[in-house]
RNA sequence: GGCGGGGUAGCCAAGUGGUAAGGCAGGGGACUGCAAAUCCCCCAUCACGGGUUCGAUUCCCGUCCCCGCCUCCA
């Protein structure tokens, strides 16, 4: 068995098989800087991230490339409300971006491109298709002549002339088809502008994706990702213009994920239904927001709705009490290997079936069953019971935290530095509640346990004798739209 | 209008031509002074109507409803 992924190009799952063997590229398109990430961002980039992560997992050496519009109308507008150069919005939202990305767990790219860092690679590919006549200029401007290239439609499935076209065309003057979309476009007053063999500009959207992905991993690399929503126009004009100058494959699989909805509409900031992802990274954490991002198979919508965040919290509040009660009962013991086995094979069928991940998940279930239904017999010292609960524990850490970015053993870390300042404290409660149960004084017990549980410290009495960890506080503030 | 994705238990969500994973919530039980954590048990016939088939939730046709793209968008 190996991998397969549902390839939107070719409607159906295909193998994975790098064009390196051994290497996997990927490139995804990366964020316009020019607002907060809100929590629909977070999707694609979680899921490339698990991709990454688990293409490594099995075994393969990832090159993972993802790129920063920093130069775009939005961005220009923004810079001149606030009466700054475009370069200082960018430069604020990529750090904000890379910045939340971090809190998310999500790995940093191996090469993160601007696109104003490749306008000679533009620059090339642009003259390149000029000279084929498969773009012409006009004025400073360069556009790409769709109907030039006979492949162009078939990632998103459409036919030229099917295309409705809005009553607004940018351009309809100059171009000679609506459909044809700008490669370069001359500078207006007061805009930034680069020079260009067509004057003074700025490229178009779609040329530096172009340029860049094929400029860091090579004609025909592995993967290219990306939003649904960008399937059209974006990633189709992407592959008009490498193919259409090169005459070779762009990009050998398409993985595209579904959007995330808030209601029954797509999240969006021109719809104005946005929660900022750094908030809700905040609230939720980066571990249950990844399980929720993680609930359901890619490709499919998922709406942002806090009762499914609170299925989310309370998945990832099993994982790590079964790791803190095995790292407390085995934490030093031989790891038994193979009763982790099955489920890691489970797993791996599971991911490799255009990465399945709900069902992944739900390995990771049975595996922390598992666990527990040994954790007794490991408490009580047995070392057959010890080693296998070591065993799955480290199982789950691998699967969790190294290929789903969970921050199991993140989360335990913390928690046990505040828990080793906090014993003596406790400890000393703690003492006192035993005496007062010891008396059976309850309601002085019960008042003492309430206490610590309403400071987050939960305690639980054990044959022997009472144990207590810091457990997360619930949640109730929820991010604002 | 064109293209595409969906409608599975209270909620989320997999899946398959042979009577439906997993999770959350709920109910019952074990354990506990009571809890907590954990374990065990219970909890769906797959939008609707036809058709193909020995047999369909899974294939085909139709109907209804939802969402995305066709303009900037992760």
């Amino acid at each position: 068995m190996s991998l397969v992924l549902y390839d939107t190009l070719h409607r159906e799952k295909v193998p994975f098989v790098p064009r390196d063997e051994g290497r996997a590229t990927i490139y995804v398109c990366g964020p316009t800087v020019q607002a907060d990430p809100h929590v629909g961002h977070g999707r694609g980039t979680v899921l490339f991230d698990v991709l990454r992560r688990y293409l490594r997992f099995r075994g393969y050496t990832v090159t993972f490339v993802t790129n920063v519009t920093d130069i775009d109308d939005k961005i220009i507008l923004k810079a001149r409300r606030e009466d700054v150069a475009p370069a200082v919005i960018a430069t604020r939202y990529t750090r904000l971006w890379n910045r939340t990305m971090e809190a998310l767990g999500v790995e940093a790219p191996d090469v993160q491109p601007l696109a104003t860092g490749h306008l000679l690679e533009m620059h090339a590919l642009i003259a390149r298709l000029i000279e084929q006549d498969k773009a012409y200029e006009v004025d400073g401007d360069v556009f790409f002549r769709v109907r030039s290239f006979e492949g162009y439609g078939k990632l998103s499935r459409r036919q030229i002339d099917d295309m409705q076209q809005g009553d607004d065309v940018v351009d309809a003057d100059r171009k000679e088809d609506p459909l044809d979309f700008a490669l370069w476009k001359t500078a207006k007053p007061g805009e930034p502008a680069w020079p260009s063999p067509w004057g003074e500009g700025r490229p178009g959207w779609h040329i530096e994706c172009s340029a860049m992905s094929v400029k860091h991993l090579g004609h025909g690399f592995d993967i290219h990702g990306g939003g649904l929503d960008l399937a059209f126009p974006h990633h189709e004009n992407e592959i008009a213009q490498h193919e259409a100058a090169h005459g070779d494959t762009f990009a050998r699989t398409w993985v595209h994920h579904g959007m995330v909805r808030f209601g029954e509409e797509k999240m969006s900031k021109s719809i104005g239904n946005v929660v900022s992802l750094e908030d809700a990274v905040k609230v939720w954490g980066q571990g249950a927001l990844r399980l929720w991002y993680l609930s359901a198979q890619h490709r499919t919508p998922l709406t942002f709705e806090t009762i499914r965040l609170k299925d989310a919290a309370a998945v990832h509040q099993r994982f790590t009490t079964f790791l803190r009660s095995a790292r407390r009962a085995a934490r030093d013991a031989d790891a038994d290997t193979t009763v982790a086995e099955p489920f890691l094979a489970a797993f791996t069928a599971a991911m490799d079936d255009d990465l399945n991940i709900p069902v992944a998940i739900a390995t990771l279930h049975d595996l922390v069953s598992s666990g527990n239904e040994r954790l007794a017999a490991a408490e009580a010292g047995k070392a057959d019971a010890r080693a296998e609960v070591a065993g799955l524990a480290d199982a789950l850490v691998t699967i969790g935290d190294d290929v789903l970015g969970l921050a199991l053993v993140p989360e335990l870390d913390a928690a046990a530095r505040l828990e080793a300042q906090l014993a003596p404290l406790v400890g000393l409660m703690l003492e006192q509640r035993q005496a007062a149960r010891a008396d059976r004084d309850f309601w002085v017990a019960d008042q003492i346990r309430d206490r610590l549980a309403n400071a987050g410290i939960v305690v639980e009495d054990r044959p022997e004798g009472p144990r207590w960890y810091l457990a997360p506080v619930t949640v109730d503030d929820e991010p604002e739209t």
